[in-house]
DNA sequence: CATGAATGAGAGTTCATTCAT
DNA sequence: CATGAATGAACTCTCATTCAT
């Protein structure tokens, strides 16, 4: 098997990563990732072939992260979401610094915009399957089952960016009404089905 | 050389504005800024003493327009606000594109990090005073109306961020089928009122 | 008469020597002067027309100040001047800064050059002079009168030199003894015109 | 591209140092270097991390030579020291425009500036050393032997000053003086000795 | 007289990238 | 496999200088 000499590829992500989220995108340089990862720059080029390939393995390796969270079947999925996206919403969130990172990056690279986009959309078709688990029917008429998955997604997302942008956003109270504000919805569904 | 008044400093930020959209953070340049407002590099620093400087005067522009946007005093505030939401969310919003790539700036930038979160939390009190004209009561127990903002701007920025993700994303249907979830919450403050 | 409005030519150049001194050669700009006189830059140009010019008024200045010192009779001229050199010798040495910052300036600037080459001749004449109103010989054979207004010329500004790169020089002791260098040279003059 | 070793940091230096004398402190530009040394800007920077660095490591090595120059014993080591600093007196004197252009840009590093200072200090104490084996007392009562070597040594980089300034010093004729005046000095120490 | 806006060349510096070793 | 030396283009920024007002 090939067992590489000082670093692994997968190390190397991790590295890459870190510099990323510490020195954001304007300051992200190969030389930072080298050091960081203490090799030398030419070592970077034998693993990645360019900083765009770097960036790109970043982002397949979240992609694979996130398929398998999604992918691992649990028990109370909509709890266990909630939780971590509540345990990843914070002024420095490490995830959504690398994620929003990686948007504005993409703007420049269609590749990386179209992979960030899928797991965008996992995401949303996971949360909708196990919200029809969890529904009998659709709290509100006229907002679909896909749609509710989008819809929730999308205020787990919007929560982080503001969690990201405001030192003080009160994030342990937020997601409590956060949680109100689901089992109110899921309340809605039985009344719904009664009538 | 040397023509006095060729452009005035708001010029210059709207061509910079769209230098930091069409190029993306990493290839935002002060010389494409120059070329595009078709003066010399030099122009810009005289205007902005360095290219943070520059970023910071987008980032208070954007803050100034905002402010004015939500000053504003509407009839049917929400609507509007909605109607305006739905016409930014699209894959090559302008808006989103901009702010998410200041974003990602603001974390190597605290006061534009900060100023960001002055906009969103503005928003979000904004929102939430209209919602309170809108709903006699909270639609759903244990979500205070402050809250309500927050979790609407969320969705509408998460909705955003989507949609500047993935290139297929139905803007139309799923934001008619936000209108129908809104118009749901609303319908629950009256039944609730009536009780 | 012509009354400059804000800031007269001299004044111009007084800031400007403030502004070499203190920002040193390579970060001598006009901006600098501009800024310390309180001026904008377009009015330095209105006085001098090219930053070459503003270092040879500079020059011409400091040259006029010299001839009047050393065109002033005085008695005991001797003791005045090294009077006067023991207090511009030292660390901070507003003076000596100035000159030797000029003197690197006058490299790539013959007219500098030359016009700091003629304070120097003229320091070394007056110097001759008076040693030779002083002494009715020469203290040591071989040594000619002009010659010994060279040579301790030269020693004035080694000295200065000396004080000026090194931050614990001690001035004082080594001027005392200097004192005593030149007056046992005198005491040699007496003893060969005895002769 | 990129061939490997084409120069080595001592050619750099050298190069530099000629860039230096021939341009001056205000045009010692670090592409002036590259393009003397015939490398790329990019290889100076790899060498030297910015130009400060560069000076600082131009003033090393003058240190360097200096202290080995002094170290090495010789047979009448204040004749040598003579020849050789009248080698280095002339209006285009390498050694003291270098040097000169350094003092200027010492004034704004304290690192140069003090290395300076320690090369004087060591010349000086070397002279003092010297002149004590070939004195048995001090020529002058007052004067010590420490300050003789400042004294004399003042003198070599003032007559050198004064060289550099004068296109028509007579560098021969004063330094043929200079050697008098020494010997003389000497004469004394004998007359004293006797008495 | 003096200014402020603009210029354009060039400064120091960084960066992704290459390649002989 | 990995490195270190080198590249060259591009970047941010500064400067002396100009000129309409």
């Amino acid at each position: 098997m090939a067992k590489p000499n000082v670093v692994s590829k997968r190390e190397l992500i991790q590295y890459a990563k870190e510099c990323l989220v510490e020195k954001g995108l304007e300051q992200f340089t190969l030389r930072a990732v080298a050091e960081t990862a203490g090799v030398t720059q030419g070592t970077i080029y034998y693993h990645f072939r360019t900083k765009e390939q770097l960036l790109l393995a970043i982002v397949r390796d979240i992609c694979e992260t996130s398929w398998q969270e999604i992918a691992r079947p649990k028990e109370d999925a909509i709890a266990h979401a909630l939780a971590s996206a509540r345990s990843r919403c914070s002024y420095d969130s490490f995830f959504h610094k690398l994620f929003l990172s990686l948007v504005a990056s993409g703007f420049n690279n269609e590749e990386i915009r179209h992979k960030l986009g899928e797991i965008m959309a996992a995401e949303n078709e996971a949360l909708s399957r196990n919200l029809s688990g969890l529904w009998a029917a659709s709290p509100i008429e006229g907002v679909s089952r896909d749609t509710w998955g989008i819809l929730i997604n999308a205020m787990v997302d919007g929560l982080a960016l503001q969690a990201v942008l405001q030192k003080d956003f009160p994030v342990e109270s937020i997601y409590r009404e956060f949680e109100h504000f689901l089992k109110g919805l899921s309340a809605l569904t039985d009344k719904e089905g009664k009538k």
